[in-house]
DNA sequence: GATGAATGAGAATTCATTCAT
DNA sequence: GATGAATGAATTCTCATTCAT
């Protein structure tokens, strides 16, 4: 978090000032414009002018750093996916039980969709997009590390007898992602169709609560 | 030919072949092309050449019938979600409980979403777009029909004894609806992300078992 | 020749300032400036909207025509090449023999050549870029029809005497034209090389003669 | 590496290796691309960064060495004229007839044009650029080397009544230079319209010995 | 009701050239 | 001598929309 983003002029090897320096300035405000806009607007949406305009850079250069549009937009999708990594240190090493920490992950996503918009609209717009340029993203930034952990301690909670012997981590996870996911994918249709204001932190506070419930008890008594 | 996909040419009033059938025949035409190109590549990335090619009519009809690009995409929107108004009937009338009203819900729900893609991607390139459209459609076609009935299945169920008395029937119906919703808005991500292809039919199932398995017990054993 | 390029407003069918006819007239003048402008400076070198500029018209109007600016290239070649065809007859018809026959061929098509720059020029260009586009030309633009005819004259020539009897008809048509093509495809370059003026329509005509006195005899006494 | 294409670095004055030698090396290199490239697509088909990627060297070199692209083109133009100066040598001085004379240039020249494809393009498109930059240089290499030598051996070819007394050196070259040059200026275009594949050096040979033939002796028997 | 030619603004991308280092 | 970031104008082509018929 005090790892901004823009670290290329914190670079130690590139002084402040230096052409290196602004250099990787000028490709991160570029960066940093793409992700707002794509992110609002969506790829079709987005024009490379907006962009520039954003940025207050040259237009040549989005095809200097970025070669085209698609690989702008193939950066801003790799920076916000990268951003998610953040989450998976420390939800479950130190957590007193499997139920803990399932509900501690689903508690983490649930905050870190809301803190990070952008990750939000880029993810569903590239998948209202069939997933192309997910797709030509390296696997190291695609696969949840979670899925892993996640797989330890079901199998562990399942051993103990905590959990139910058939949950799944899979599903389990895309379970646990649906139950966040919904609040900010559907944000503005939910909000007019059940009648809830899903930008109040209040409603959303207490969708987590009743998320958590489900999740520990489903909804028979 | 006389049995077009839309309902317009089966009015009573507008015999098949008259100029009044033709026409509607023709809006029709417009309307199924827009509703499934604004699904595939969104608003902006739909041009109305496009839809003109694909729909086999006269560029101008576009105006006539629906006066700009905007207008257009409106009549898409409204007409996916009228689709969603055939889910209702019959799925609590005569529930022999509560739960199994519920899981019936979730059930329907999820199999709406797998027969209506159109639907889907609609309302995500909506909810991307600030929710814009939506805003300007008549609340008989926004609102949830089903939360009526909801409430009362889920008043009943507490009342009885039957289920966990915290359950509000607002996010109650998000929790189903981010259940099922995850597995068709997130289609492509998810699958790389988790390793498992959520276009096979039997992933599918086995998703939709295990979010039911969930609803009925949580997590815990 | 009173049967001008622009033919099409000249359409019975289509009055004029009709729709159709002014329809016609605006691509023909697209044409015409393509052609003048692709002839000048190549394909290359010659921008849209320059051709937009010379036409005055609008320039979405060149990609409604032609669909973009290779199709615009290709239509104006194929222009120029049906130029040609103008040549052929009654070149070899009333030839009291075969010799005069191949002298009016050479006088003719040198004179064609003069007579057209933009062929000479556009013959060049396309030359230059490989042939791609008259590679797509159909073959009753681009064959000599002249061919067919040139060879029967020099059959007779041969079999009556008249003619050397290795004279072969394919390399005997490169040989003329080669002797014309010169004084047009490198008039600049050969201008200041052997010092003479080849814009001066004398020195053409010296050419003219020394070229068909060469053909007539040879060099040697 | 040392005995780069071009003479530069074989300057005793710069000894290889030395930062004279790279930069006479980077010169030729950037040379060298520019020839090949304005060669292949001409002078607006070529851009500067397609010749600095193909020269391997930093763009702002192109501008150190040839001060624009222009200059970089008339470079390019008077290496290619320069190289036709290897012609001259030897074909008159020890010919014993003045016909066995102009029968060794048809075929010198003939061969060298199938051997410097680049001269011919580079050539023709300075034609079709009006031959601007033709004229800018000097003398030296543009005036043809050949037409004192070739005026001298039509004189005594003359004198000696060897040759045909209304011979003009001038036009002689002209023929001659047209006969060679047809072959190669409309390779692609003759080859689809004679029906003979110009890119055949068995064809490219047949068609210069019905050349000299022409030459010796017209085509009358 | 239906047609298709016409428009001008804006789309992504590339151009030759210069700047500071 | 050499580097590569930076520029602004120009490139081809597409956009949503309107016009006359």
């Amino acid at each position: 978090m005090n790892r901004s983003a823009a670290s290329a002029s914190d670079d130690p090897a590139a002084p402040v000032g230096s052409r290196v320096a602004r250099a990787a300035e000028t490709r991160e405000r570029i960066l940093q414009a793409a992700l707002r806009l794509f992110a609002k607007r969506g790829y079709d949406g987005t024009s490379v002018d907006e962009v520039v305009a954003a940025a207050k850079i040259n237009k040549r250069m989005v095809y200097h750093y970025f070669a085209s549009k698609q690989g702008l937009y193939a950066a801003a999708l790799e920076r916000v996916f990268s951003q998610l990594a953040t989450i998976e240190s420390g939800i479950f090493t130190d957590a007193p039980s499997a139920g803990v920490a399932l509900e501690r992950l689903l508690t983490v996503y649930f905050n870190f969709l809301r803190e990070h918009p952008e990750f939000v609209s880029l993810l569903l717009w590239e998948n209202l997009q069939g997933g192309r340029h997910f797709k030509e993203l390296s696997s190291a930034v695609t696969k949840a590390p979670i899925l892993d952990a996640l797989g330890k301690i079901i199998d562990q909670g399942i051993a103990s007898g905590e959990l139910r012997p058939e949950i799944d981590k899979q599903h389990m996870l895309i379970n646990l992602i649906g139950l966040c996911m919904i609040y900010y994918s559907n944000q503005h249709t939910l909000s007019r169709t059940v009648g809830l204001d899903l930008n109040d932190p209040a409603t959303l506070e207490a969708g987590l609560q009743h998320a958590l419930r489900l999740l520990r008890h489903g909804f028979l008594q």
